[in-house]
DNA sequence: GAGCATCTTGTAAACGCTTACAGCTCCTGC
DNA sequence: GCAGGAGCTGTAAGCGTTTACAAGATGCTC
């Protein structure tokens, strides 16, 4: 099992008696090769244990085989998720995964993309999972060699995954509504920076409408905004309730921080379905054991159909047409932090 | 901006008016160039920004700048923590990282490690995290030309990071033994499968012997294994409760065990400090949410420091003397679940 | 049975890099 | 001055594949 000298291609096409080309035509499963040398050549191999080194095959190919996964932070739950779930179609379909995480930081990150040559190098393709990019980066990566598709962006010309995040928001609002709740408070995430995701701004485009169906005016003192996390959810909650009043329903803008609304009501010595109504988006893997409600989005899948999509391209030779645009369905799941309101 | 056609070596010494040979000499650092040429190459190779294809200089006999993480799961907060603090040194040592996953199909890895020549061909180096090896597969691994460092394995003929399982355990038992507790549960991990972490059996010895050194024989009724997962310690928790009885102190084998024992004592009137103390291991991102009492584990150092062990010993030509086996420092963190015995 | 299409096989040139080895320049010491 | 060495640079031969393209074999049509 140790590294003796590997068999190549041409011990195969010695042992079989065949040309190196016809060799690796078979083994590749080409056209145009007889049924005998198809099986001698098989035979060889296998006697042999040729495996066909991945370098050479590559530098001779043109093609790396291998893609690039880029994301902001991977260390939040949504990115190890969707992450994951890409990484697993990418080595189904022989393809290597380059991790390349953006700390922020936007001196690598810009470099990347207003040369993507810098990629084109090592890779043949690149998912992009939440990267704001500006219009020249755009255009610098559509018209690069390189297969591109994505999760969560908007407008851009290549394949992209991602939910209707003003359609989930206004649906957990609608929750909100249906349930007779008219006094809501929304902790919003904060504004979009360079290099972040989107979402926020759409969250809170999709509650402005729900309440606007209702004819209900926002009301400013009841919109709190907030980084999206735990720590940010809870600092809002905190001000909401302390410095101006307690609504009769919250929607957070993600799980993350309706987990820390949670504890700042429970602090407050108010519970949750029963003072306050309180619904969050994502369904992050706590809400089940938290029993929040919340409009659960696909994790897992944005990633790995982002990943099929791209894959797919990859095979297709760069061409299976126009870009598309798939947003995935976000089911409100009702748990425990909701309930009718007593009015 | 948009070169399309990537650059090679030789058009960095073209433009760069020398030889493809002292080109990559040049590049790689070797000796016997001078000042001028050193200059005029790099200035041509950051101008043309250009990376050496690993796919060719694998072929030829060079390295790949190439490094596997290779982890089960990534989905899992510690994975994804220590996965993403890697690949910032990998980044930082110019290293590409390439995610390998492990879903813990025997079938991928098995071929895996048995063959490590499989990898040779794309990387150099590879750092474990969590994988637990057979012999025949670590004498494969570490015979094989490729580097190789981990984290959280044990008795390994190379550069090793964790933290002592054991003895975090012990802290753990010790500190809910020092509040005067001594009827003590511990909710352990299931059994280490081939393949997984064997934290848990460490972290029961742990245990144990803290209950020894005060001479306490462990009640086997008090024993309760479950999956390291919420619903794990959920369960075990429950069991505990309704089908044996309610202990003085519960010693959780991790963070997120002891979320779930947290649910059910609630769900069964029973409060966190009041009634039980709970202590966890690891400072999962949610428990100083919950203010759940933990020993702490560096989960990014971890990681970045295995990282970087690999990195150096990739950059001393594979040599930088015998192999180690690093522990990090484990805290106790002291929060809301732990409180003196009243007895 | 010549002419032609079809199928199979082989030749040889890349692919982009590393690396012996040879060549050149320049300096030292006598 | 000139042999000898040191330091720098270039030449060219791989590394193990893929892939035009050419060549040979076979079978068909008229």
């Amino acid at each position: 099992m140790t590294d003796r000298a590997r068999a190549t291609i041409r011990d195969v096409a010695t042992l079989s008696g065949l040309s190196i080309c016809t060799v690796s035509r078979a083994l590749r499963g080409l056209p145009n090769v007889s049924l005998d040398a198809q099986k001698r050549i098989e035979d060889a191999a296998e006697k042999l244990g040729y495996r066909a080194s991945s370098a050479a095959s590559r530098l001779a190919g043109g093609r790396t085989g291998q893609v690039a996964i880029i994301a902001p932070k991977a260390t939040s739950w949504f990115f190890a998720e969707a992450v994951e779930a890409a990484e697993e179609v990418f080595a189904d379909s022989g393809l290597d995964t380059v991790l390349v995480s953006l700390r922020g930081q936007g001196k690598v990150r810009d470099r990347l993309f207003d040369d993507p040559t810098e990629f084109s190098q090592r890779v043949d393709g690149v998912l992009l999972f939440g990267v704001n990019l500006d219009a020249s980066q755009v255009e610098a990566l559509s018209e690069s060699r390189l297969a591109v598709a994505s999760v969560g962006l908007e407008g851009v010309p290549w394949d992209n995954v991602g939910i209707d995040d003003e359609a989930a928001a206004w649906a957990a609002t609608r929750h909100l509504l249906d349930l007779g709740h008219w006094d809501l408070a929304m902790l919003a995430g904060s504004e979009p920076s360079h290099g972040t995701v989107t979402t926020a701004a759409q969250r809170r485009a999709g509650f402005e409408r729900a309440l606007d169906e209702e004819h209900l005016e926002p009301d400013p003192d009841m919109m709190v905004s907030a980084p999206s996390t735990i720590d940010g959810g809870y600092q809002a909650m905190t001000e909401l309730i302390s410095t101006r009043r307690v609504p009769g329903a919250v929607f957070a803008g993600c799980d993350e921080a309706a987990f820390g609304a949670l504890k700042a009501m429970r602090e407050h010595g108010l519970s949750a379905p029963k003072k306050v109504s309180l619904i969050g988006i994502d369904d992050h893997p706590m809400s089940s054991f938290l029993g929040l409600t919340t409009v659960a989005q696909p994790v897992p899948d944005q990633g790995a159909f982002a990943a099929t999509l791209l894959a797919e391209r990859l095979q297709n030779h760069d061409d299976g047409g126009a870009p598309h645009d798939h947003r995935l369905p976000t089911p409100l799941i009702e748990r425990k932090t909701t309930r009718r309101s007593r009015h």
